[in-house]
DNA sequence: ACAACATGTTATGTTCTGTTATAATTTGTG
DNA sequence: CACAAATTATAACAGAACATAACATGTTGT
């Protein structure tokens, strides 16, 4: 048998019966447990599985659930709209619209290394303070009141002609967000 | 045996067994092993078989990276543009925009079930009868000339003012495209 | 004869495997 | 809890198996 074989068996295996043990598998394919074990390494390194003492156990698969949640409203960001905040560390905070967005500003404050935001119409991922943002027009695409960020300023224009509210550069957004709290 | 003859028994070969290990196949045909090395490696590079220690394995099935492609242009589709037209059998063919989408129901006429579209502004799905569309805006949003979908007519009117094109219901977008070929 | 090709042989380098020895972890016992 | 015993994991080594390149030989067709 080609060890490549004996790998994907392994894998096979392992999907099948939710574990797998050294010995039982030095057993099946009669090859010696330090065998196994040299196959274990390079399937854990690959990411098909995770070793523990006496074998494997299948990769836990990365729970989407909440990682992928707009920190502020806890709704599934469209990739159309997002907004994504990067954090000193590396750490990255994904709201699900500039609205969202903009308050985690002033959340995360001096831990913000960068700030990016998806064109509404293209798509595209641009910087957050280059962009134009339309405040407040008559349709509510996410959060409410709605804020759209476009990549030109002549686009939020044309958008504000069609469905009215404010073209607003980045520091004017955020200033126009109400605080959250007076003090 | 000419060389042709051995490396297609080497695909059919592999086709029947799942894999091919060098020291069988250097039996099989009385050759060296060093011959079937040539033989396996003219055969990856022509794309039939993988190579790997000791034999081979057949290509891995074919990638579902296209599976998700644009059937007209093979452009990734947009969640918030594309288009899925369910043909009988309950096979669905994935266009990136209206605009592929609607020239995509002459070339499979018949065989079409149901069309469904996104709304470009709030991202849900809806009957592509239903809509409304945009047709030759100003901006090029995914193929050009870009024909835009909307749930409510009111939005599409909206977007017109201030992108320009026409607003056409479902039956006047799909008059509007130019033929492929005139016969 | 010559060129082009296919094949085999040899030499060298790489990868795989089992054995042994040592380290780390778990388990059992008082 | 401390300690020893058992189990499992890791590292290092040597030999086997395999891959690749280079060269030599043989065949085919012109």
């Amino acid at each position: 048998m080609l060890p490549t074989n004996r790998r994907q068996q392994i894998r096979d295996y392992l999907n099948e019966h939710g574990a797998v043990q050294i010995g039982a598998l030095s057993a099946k394919f009669a090859v010696s447990e330090m065998t196994i074990h040299r196959d274990l390494a390079q399937l854990e390194a690959e990411g098909h599985l995770r070793k523990v003492r006496g074998g494997a156990v299948p990769v836990t698969p990365p729970s989407p659930a909440n990682a992928e949640a707009c920190f502020m409203c806890q709704s599934t960001p469209r990739s159309q709209t997002q907004m994504t905040l990067h954090l000193t560390g590396g750490a990255v905070q994904r709201a699900c619209c500039p609205h969202c967005g903009l308050y985690g500003l002033r959340t995360f404050g001096e831990q913000i290394t960068a700030v990016f935001v998806t064109d509404f119409l293209r798509g595209n991922t641009i910087s957050a303070q280059a962009a134009a943002y339309v405040v407040n027009p008559a349709i509510t695409i996410c959060c409410k009141p709605s804020i759209i960020a476009f990549q030109k300023r002549e686009d939020a224009v044309r958008f504000q002609r069609g469905f009215g509210g404010d073209v607003l550069n980045f520091v004017a957004a955020v200033q126009s967000l109400q605080p959250l709290l007076r003090s």
